[in-house]
DNA sequence: TGTACATCAGTGAACGCGCGTTCACTGATGTAC
DNA sequence: TGTACATCAGTGAACGCGCGTTCACTGATGTAC
């Protein structure tokens, strides 16, 4: 009963005093100002002002900027490593995996080219030695990579040193790709290609199908 | 008589009302306070201040902050080009061309970091369009990737798609390497090599191994 | 069930800061006569 | 050779701005009795 009348004041009331939500829905003004206006777009206040909340309240929620910008990063990660996840299922072939990873990767950076930017950029990196989820987090996204990469080589435990060179080698050629794509540097067109999906499946493929031999 | 009595009175003075060549001198307090500080520490007023001048001279030499970071971003690849041609030098075979090009490649970026994420940084992607010397000079680093790889997979016009679709492989690779190597992603501790050139070495002979098969 | 109280999320005003840029100016330079 | 003058590189003060962060506070919430 109490709790019925809470959310009916909550609906009716534009601007309840506790948000109940803040520290998700800053994360997520933050992700939103992060696409539209890239990583200097996102000010503290900006957040706040997009969050409809006064600029010192984030601060009841993260240390400083940097905190927030982490937290919006590890956000940023767990949906990378999501979707990566997602576009291996079902493939057997490690070639087929590690083909799948490569388009997933690009096609997440420029699908968010804001949030990538962020989630490599100096700011956030620096902030991995403090912030251990986001280093967890992102520590993950390099699993499924690695397991295809040692199954392709055929190491089944997947941690020999070949295998953590390859992985480096397979993750650099993506990362250099979605980088170059989204600085304007390299272009579908230019190198008459449909579109950036195709750019990287032959680009991973020219890799996958060699690393084994 | 005049000169001398001018060059004497200049180094008299301590400080001359005219500098002579302050657009150089801002230049090289950019690239010093970029090497130093990253990109983000390099302000016009800074650069101003460090060059011993008022914080408005700059503006008789460039119309805003983006035209001076856009002519140290043009330094910076010409001097990337200067490097990557001395480091092909008297090497005949395409594939040893190749390993020299990505080493020298990921060494620039680890012996200039903050020079290296100016000059494929968005600010000065984005002045592309209108700044064609910076335009211009990024290409020509692009020449002798694209011609150890045209030569290595047999072709000999350089302009083969193929060629191409290589080339921005290989460009991809070296340039993720140092991307993920600069922001602490990748270390050569990790991977059991000595350092960060042999560790480019081994990766980029991964590649041109087998670029041509 | 009702009341007192601790907790703490969120407020709003203020802090100091350094930034990019503009402006009217001044002083040195090179050139035309 | 000397002088008048146009040019323009560099000055110094000022502009408005938005930032990150701090502070004493207020109002809502949940809990103990």
């Amino acid at each position: 009963m109490t709790k019925i009348h809470e959310m009916t004041k909550k609906i009716a009331k534009s601007k309840p005093y506790h948000h109940g939500e803040l520290r998700d829905a800053l994360v997520e003004s933050a992700l939103a100002m992060l696409e539209e206006g890239g990583v200097e777009a996102v000010t503290l206040r900006g957040v706040a002002r997009r969050t409809g909340v006064s600029q010192a309240a984030p601060y009841s929620h993260f240390r400083n900027k940097e905190a927030l910008l982490g937290a919006v990063a590890t956000v940023g990660f767990a949906r990378l490593s999501e979707r990566m996840n997602a576009s291996i299922e079902g493939l057997e072939a490690a070639a087929e995996r590690i083909v799948a990873l490569g388009c997933c990767y690009v096609r997440f950076a420029t699908d968010h080219p804001g949030l990538f930017r962020l989630m490599f950029g100096r700011a956030v990196c620096q902030r991995f030695a403090e912030d251990e989820t986001l280093r967890r987090t992102a520590d993950e996204s390099y699993v499924p990579i690695s397991r295809a990469i040692g199954d392709q080589i055929g190491d089944a435990s997947g941690d020999s040193p070949d295998t953590h060179l390859a992985t480096v080698a397979a993750w650099s050629l993506v990362h250099g790709l979605s980088s170059l794509v989204l600085e304007g540097k390299v272009t579908p067109e230019r190198l008459a290609v449909a579109d950036v999906e195709t750019l990287a499946r032959r680009i991973t493929t020219l890799f996958a199908g060699r690393v084994a031999s």
